[in-house]
DNA sequence: TGCGGTTATTCTGCATACAGAGCACAGAAT
DNA sequence: ATTCTGTGCTCTGTATGCAGAATAACCGCA
């Protein structure tokens, strides 16, 4: 079975054309990704207690790799744990939703930067076109595919700066936030003007002009913010 | 009993000298800090792969609780969960670190600008207190004192932001250098160097200057990881 | 002596069992 | 009628048991 696993790299075979390794998955994980799209979604709702059972027979699983689940979910901030009350889904008042988006702001721009200094040709072409594609949705108005677009722009600007904890940090605060910036994209208007500055860093990518990209992006969350903030 | 749980909010019983609610912690929180602070005292080597069952009976607890904690604190980056090979303790490369500090110095910058626009004048009060403790330990080389404050002047600047995200990512970065910080703060020149900026920073925080702060805390950063940078 | 394969042991991942803390409902007392 | 208290049920927190993978030990062989 060309027992490529390497178990504790012994000789790797290097060049061989073995792809990348399988991603195994543990239950938890699987469990992780299931109960965080369940979050975002929306199934489970904020501030709804959390029940065990009920979700572990949903599953199909035992509770233990769900209560494992739990504790990394409450770690990325999307559950609250409560001692002897288990788990309770976050719910975010208004100072928490202009807080996150303000440490996500500081995130992104320093991300401009150094994707600007340090991302190869080929990442900021495939950002491009990303961004071309979005635009491509936007004109024929298809919302879903434009939101789901948005966010892989913007995880791939902070992925493009090759910084292994700011994209941790900007992962767990952009999870926090999919939801509520999901419902917050109406009105014609609002989202035309999200549509122009997503074109001016387009722009300022291309151009790896840094410091631009940062005032862009500066300006796209604060003015995002401001378009979520009448929908609450 | 006066059953003061209060189940749902039916009358506090408003003033009562019934002082702060009790702090209860699970065995999951105690073995969390635990095992937190075992990784930045160093007493789980980088690279270390975490023998559950040899914890377990160290710590006097069952392997659950022991899991969920493994669980948390890979949430926080301090250990890598590889699937049926358990828990690594994480080693940092170069690299790694660079870019954790880059990460701290934007989100510090961030919290400085903020706290000199909403702190409160006992916040700053409190703050510049710290310093003044520091520079005591300092002329005296009081070192380990002298570290914990400069830790704690630099989580107060973030407490006083009053952001609870930027204080959760902070904090979890800060957790992860904690072992690697208190290792590079060698050489009285260089000590003398950080000392400066400190001063300076309080200067600025006293000043209510949030551009001057933040162009400080830039600057400390970046010394701060050259210092470090030759001592590993 | 060094290497490959096979077997034993250890350790992780998951499931289940049990005890105590919450919570709800009902009955008693004012 | 309303409030308080007691009792029973539900659910969480913790411990333990079991199966399979990973690692180590061992042995045969070149």
């Amino acid at each position: 079975m060309s027992s490529s696993t390497a178990t504790a790299t012994p000789r790797p075979i290097d060049s061989l054309p073995a792809g990348l390794p399988i991603a195994r998955q543990t239950l938890h994980d699987q469990v992780v990704t299931r109960l965080r799209d369940m979050v975002t979604e929306g199934r489970l709702a904020p501030g709804q207690r959390v029940n065990e059972v009920a979700l572990c027979t949903g599953l199909g699983v035992s509770r233990t790799p769900l209560r494992e689940a739990l504790k990394t979910l409450a770690g990325e901030g999307l559950l609250e744990l409560v001692p002897a009350r288990g788990a309770i889904v976050r719910s975010f008042t208004d100072k928490d939703v202009a807080d996150c988006m303000m440490v996500l702001k500081a995130l992104e721009q320093l991300a401009g930067r150094l994707l600007c200094q340090v991302a190869s040709d080929a990442a900021i072409t495939g950002i491009l076109a990303l961004h071309a594609e979005m635009q491509a949705r936007y004109v024929v108005r298809d919302r879903l595919p434009y939101f789901k677009l948005n966010q892989a722009i913007h995880s791939s600007i902070v992925a493009a700066a090759d910084n292994a904890p700011l994209a941790r940090a900007h992962e767990a605060l952009q999870a926090q936030m999919k939801r509520i910036r999901f419902i917050g994209h109406e009105g014609p208007e609002k989202w035309a003007a999200a549509m122009d500055e997503h074109e001016e860093m387009a722009v300022a990518l291309a151009q790896r002009d840094g410091e631009a990209l940062a005032e862009v992006i500066g300006r796209h969350h604060d003015r995002g913010l401001a378009r979520i903030r009448d929908v609450i």
